[in-house]
DNA sequence: GAATTTTTTGCAACCGGTTGCAAAAATCAA
DNA sequence: TTGATTTTTGCAACCGGTTGCAAAAAATTC
């Protein structure tokens, strides 16, 4: 059906090898050559199959993204800045939707069946055993948004949660809240734990302050609305630092809905800066996350990879910041 | 590096035509065979290589995944559902990136580098020309949210586009609204045409009722803020029907900002029905579009041509309906 | 113009699988 | 037990490319 190197190299009356090299940069082939070859080429439409070029050259170019958060908006950022920066470099993205799946298994085997030059796990979520898995089986992996480690056996790139969870408490400090709350995403992720000790650490620092601690049952807007509605039962602190933006916007969707005034009544503090949060009817403060910045050095640190691929483990992290909105009582 | 057939042929003292069909089901082994190869195969960590597999059978279960809106939240969910129903059926979404390009011959000849079994376009504003490229190449290629035709050339499943318009119209009519403004999205996108045309054709219906038109340079937040708040500096219609959920929020955004109440001074309808309009804080009024149903007849129908390439082509047109919530007034 | 060096080309083997065909083994019938 | 039939197995060619090596061709040197 489509032609093929055979199809070209008879057209062009030369050898296989011949068009091949034709169609590799670098090799030896004479400028009349690779004329000749080019014109057979493009009468026959040929265009050279990638895969079994993969056989021998044992390059894929493709790159497995592997994902369990297709809920949170924060993430069609994350796959679009994915892809541009993949499809920059000639590689393409092999998405990987891993719904409540945790075991790294299966996703290994499946990546290595499709042998993929290399894996990015895009997830807050996942342990690190996770990624741990690929580079096992010899697989360059990045994790993207994974925890921090000070000694890191795969490569991290992201930010450090537990930093952020001081900034939150100091933030909330430094604004006179005396009761504040912590209200996570899901327990087990690690983002969460991490974000939590960090806000529970930096509290310590200010003794008159009281936490309470909660968790929403996933990183999404659903949650976020139905546990700041069970909060409100129960009774709510001043100041809430949420564990990331979609699941503070659901937990200031909540509040309203209960009569309850946001900065005055009780404060909320996000994660992330969604480009939502800038929004006009939401105005969240929240701290900052440089997605951009992070997908822009996972790639480059996967593409290092392909040439290098044992390249020691490095955490690369990168400073957040505070984002001033309308969600948090001014400073007093 | 990783054990090949033939490592495993060698270690089980068979020969590498029995491994092969020791992994292929519904080849002829014997029992004891198949146990003995299996055991070769875990005690070497083999797992088949897809790609060269591929070769011969002439399928490598990878769907060629092309979309050109990573701004638009609804796409989040679009690529949840479509891996997840892929992934149910053991295919792999393979995600192409388009922004910006509307000329198909780049695509066509990647999806072709890469032999994907499949191309779906999930786009409503990509030319059916586009999806109609690969086609000509003899791909097999369904087109989810494309513009629907009487005669189409190739396989299209989403909504009737001119019908949601004058659903729009029809809406705004019954309320009592009489000067009205259809707000789209980017003017090029077939879909914006479609729903402009229905808007218009059926305010014919309604000669007493006047109708301003604006489009918006995207299918983003940002866009429909700044043309929203465009508007209010010109002279503002009673009721806006925007071409999209995202954009009817960023105009409602910008409504607010201006001081204007909604619905009492200016109406929104807008289209999609994304989780987001449902949120407390936005209570938006729009058409409903069956995302899920949309995509999982998209999968079939791309599944169905795998077996079946030439497959008669067919539009799938899926019922939309009105959700009211709070951004339109009563029915008087 | 011959000898030497460099560049270009083709041969043949290989990448990791599958598959048609015929031989070998197992099963069945008598 | 033998012969016929069915099932299982291995051989060898193939899928669509790449690449080391040696021969051929072109360029350079004297």
């Amino acid at each position: 059906m489509n032609a093929t190197l055979k199809d070209v190299a008879i057209r062009a009356g030369v050898s296989r090898s011949a068009v091949s090299r034709a169609f590799t940069d670098g090799a030896s082939v004479s400028e009349k050559m690779r004329r000749k070859v080019e014109k057979a080429a493009a009468e026959l439409g040929y265009s050279p199959n990638l895969l079994a070029r993969s056989l021998t050259t044992r390059r894929t170019k493709m790159i497995g993204l592997i994902s369990n958060n297709f809920h949170n908006p924060i993430f069609l950022t994350v796959f679009d800045q994915f892809t541009r920066a993949l499809q920059e470099r000639g590689l393409r993205p092999l998405l990987v939707n891993l719904t409540d799946e945790t075991d790294p298994q299966n996703s290994v085997r499946m990546m290595r069946e499709y042998s993929v030059d290399g894996v990015v796990v895009a997830s807050s979520t996942l342990p690190p055993g996770f990624s741990k898995a690929f580079r096992d089986q010899g697989m360059p992996v990045v994790h993207t948004f994974g925890r921090y480690s000070s000694a890191p056996t795969v490569h991290v790139v992201g930010i450090d949660n537990v930093e952020c969870g001081r900034m939150a408490a100091r933030t909330l400090a430094a604004r006179g809240y005396t009761h504040v709350g912590f209200m996570g995403g899901p327990a087990a992720a690690t983002s969460t734990q991490d974000r939590q000790a960090g806000f529970e650490q930096e509290l310590k620092n200010h003794p008159h302050m009281r936490c309470d601690v909660s968790h929403a049952a996933d990183y999404a807007f659903d949650a976020g609305r139905d546990e700041m509605m069970r909060l409100a039962e129960t009774g709510l602190a001043q100041a809430y630092f949420c564990g990331d933006d979609v699941l503070s916007i659901g937990a200031l969707s909540a509040l309203r809905d209960r009569g309850f005034s946001v900065p005055n009544d009780v404060g909320v503090i996000g994660l992330n800066d969604m480009e939502m949060a800038g929004w006009e009817n939401i105005k969240l403060t929240t701290i900052h996350q440089p997605i951009k910045q992070i997908i822009t050095s996972s790639v480059e640190l996967i593409v290092a990879m392909l040439e290098e691929p044992d390249r020691y483990p490095e955490a690369r992290i990168f400073p957040c910041s505070v984002v001033e909105r309308g969600t948090l009582r001014p400073i007093p």
